[in-house]
DNA sequence: CTGGTGACCTGGCTGC
DNA sequence: TGCAGCCAGGTCACCA
């Protein structure tokens, strides 16, 4: 499911029903999503509560005293709060509880997602720690990209999507900023020049901006905190639009797979 | 080191 | 209607 900004539209609309209250209980229905979850949750997180509640890529990280909880949405993972007591259905595997009868619920149909607890700091978890700057901070431009892409003979779109270069950029954002960008996505990331590194960079900023202000993406079944879908869909210009005719010129998109991923472009709009 | 592929899961859609 | 095959927002593990 979810790039950067659906991330961040869960995370905005889950953490002022879950700061600063005490958790009464940790329940999971699942031995394992991508890996196996720890048993020793509820334990540990019982009469504490979350201090802060941030992102970083695409995990959703809960500061509590003396533990983290590292959770990733994977492709069909979902948090959500409510009030009242809804029974659990199929695929929704764990909760968390608090004293003021809210309960925030994972909902994840792959399993592909991930929730760990780690007593360390939570940058320094091996998921964690190598990741590359956030898209949004102030460490990420062009000349970044430039430099990291000296020599290297992936395709453009592979790198700009893998998380040790740079965090957030998934699928959907990777074929709508090199779009806008006029970078076709099939080009050697190290024959990429620095003045159109510095229009890429740009256009990963402003569609990731954009799409969390239109509360990300939906193409299916992504949904916010309070099962709003993301409104961004209307938007894309390329992406999901393979053989249909691009905006800008009229001329068919082409679609292909590049790295297991689908990828559309226009030839003649990106070189 | 690098690039490429398979793996993890379930469900929805397409086409025979 | 049935069923095989392909595809999906991610990313790690493993291979050459």
């Amino acid at each position: 499911m979810p790039e950067l900004p659906e991330v961040e539209t869960t995370l905005r609309g889950i953490e002022k029903k879950i700061l600063n209250k005490k958790i009464i209980s940790f329940v999971s229905r699942e031995k394992k999503l991508r890996w196996l979850i720890p048993t020793n949750i509820n334990k540990l997180v019982k009469g504490k509560k979350i201090n802060n509640a941030f992102r970083r890529g695409k995990y959703i990280i809960f500061q509590l005293d003396e533990c983290a909880l590292i959770i990733h949405l994977g492709m069909s993972g979902k948090l959500r709060v409510f009030n009242k007591k809804v029974s659990p259905k199929k695929h929704e595997h764990w909760d968390l509880n608090f004293s003021d009868n809210w309960t925030l619920r994972y909902t994840d149909i792959r399993k592909f997602g991930v929730l760990d607890l780690t007593k360390q700091n939570p940058l320094e978890h091996r998921l964690l720690k190598d990741l590359g700057p956030e898209p949004l901070g102030n460490s990420f431009n062009g000349l970044y990209l430039f430099e990291k892409s000296r020599k290297k003979s992936v395709a453009v779109k592979q790198f700009i999507m893998n998380a040790k270069i740079v965090v957030g950029v998934g699928n959907i954002y990777a074929n709508e900023a090199l779009f806008k960008a006029g970078i076709r996505p099939t080009r050697q990331a190290g024959k990429v020049t620095k003045n159109q590194y510095e229009i890429l960079s740009s256009k990963i900023i402003e569609v990731l901006k954009e799409a969390i202000s239109e509360g990300g993406t939906t193409l299916k079944d992504y949904s916010n905190a309070e099962e709003a879908p993301g409104y961004f869909k209307k938007k894309l210009e390329v992406y999901g639009r393979g053989k249909q005719e691009c905006f800008n010129c009229k001329k068919e998109l082409k679609e292909i797979r590049l790295g297991n991923r689908s990828t559309v472009y226009c030839n003649n709009c990106q070189s």
